[in-house]
DNA sequence: TGACATTCGGACAAAATAGTCCGTTTATGC
DNA sequence: GCATAAACGGACTATTTTGTCCGAATGTCA
């Protein structure tokens, strides 16, 4: 643990990044080899970080987790901290669409993804519910649908060019948070 | 082409209809044996109606649209016509998820594929356009953001049980129509 | 700096998937 | 019914993808 060869983190990481991109262009059941390639290692060398495309789909999950979870330590809990925390995931999803695609690949009852479908709810519950009470969110607005709200802007994961992948991000939150309907009432935002 | 065999045109339809229920739940890369293998038919059967996986696709793409454009004929011309696309859009992609996923595996400079992108377009494009005007939608909406829209929708199609999944549909357009913000303004509807 | 353990990476074997071929069956028109 | 042409389906081959093994290379610690 703690006296990993440093070259070992190293491709570790790179096989991550590697694996991002390529599952960003090929869908997520793409051959692994291509993440090889990409990475610049040996196929050996995947499938001892790995031992499958599981365990490489889950690390990806974890790691936009942990992305997700450091942006949202840093918003300031105020009525606004929902918003915010939904642009961040936009940005995690429009960098790294495994987030979305996951199911795909990793079987519904295991273990470690029940557990990251719960962190994921778990990181919104109260940002949800502060919103609500601030007045900043429909007052029907369930945890739950954050999983919907998530698979809805997994779809920017779709455009190949990054740029436009987070212009579509932010489109897509905002006609998200201000609907399709005309804002006659005037919200700000 | 007006004499072909019944046989024929009934597997045809059965490919269809097993692809498409093969594709919602392994994804769109599925082996095509399991079509086979559904639809109850040899495996040269598949071969022969479908040269392969992208003219299966865009054979499920088309039947999508023309069932989208059957819909959309019987609704009346109203201001309330984009609504009730949207929901019959949203429908059809809670049936049949290729709509949605297509694009992993047509290339992007297939013809028929860019054919399909616009007759989608088309297909909202008047619907559009009499909804802002008529002051149900949004003023800045563009027909290209019904392309970001379709892909939002086609979250709900990870949903495996059909009665869940056309209840996320509605769901998933109640929240895009609204939006997440509170209603205390006195927005319409 | 040298010994040693760990990792590396290409070569290899196994499995899965794609696509083809051909003898057989079946629908259609007379 | 019967001839005929079209479609069928399973067996076969080729290709892709996966997963393993072992000699070589390299980072780490004394």
């Amino acid at each position: 643990m703690t006296n990993d060869r440093t070259d070992a983190r190293r491709h570790r990481q790179a096989l991550l990044q590697a694996a991002s991109a390529i599952f960003l262009e090929h869908g997520i059941t793409a051959p692994l080899d291509l993440v090889v390639t990409r990475a610049g290692v040996g196929r050996a060398t995947l499938y001892r970080h790995f031992p499958d495309r599981v365990a490489l789909v889950l690390a990806l999950v974890d790691q936009s987790l942990d992305a997700l979870e450091a942006l949202a330590k840093a918003i300031p809990r105020d009525r606004t901290t929902f918003q915010i925390l939904l642009q961040h995931l936009a940005d995690i999803l429009a960098k790294d669409p495994s987030l979305a695609d996951f199911w795909r690949v990793i079987p519904s009852d295991n273990a470690q993804r029940i557990c990251q479908l719960k962190r994921f709810r778990l990181m919104f519950d109260r940002a949800v519910s502060d919103a609500i009470e601030g007045g900043t969110l429909r007052g029907d607005f369930r945890s739950d649908d954050m999983l919907l709200v998530g698979g809805m802007l997994g779809a920017v994961a779709r455009e190949p060019d990054a740029d436009k992948r987070r212009a579509m991000a932010a489109r897509l939150v905002d006609l998200l948070v201000s609907g399709l309907q005309p804002v006659d009432a005037g919200a700000s935002r």
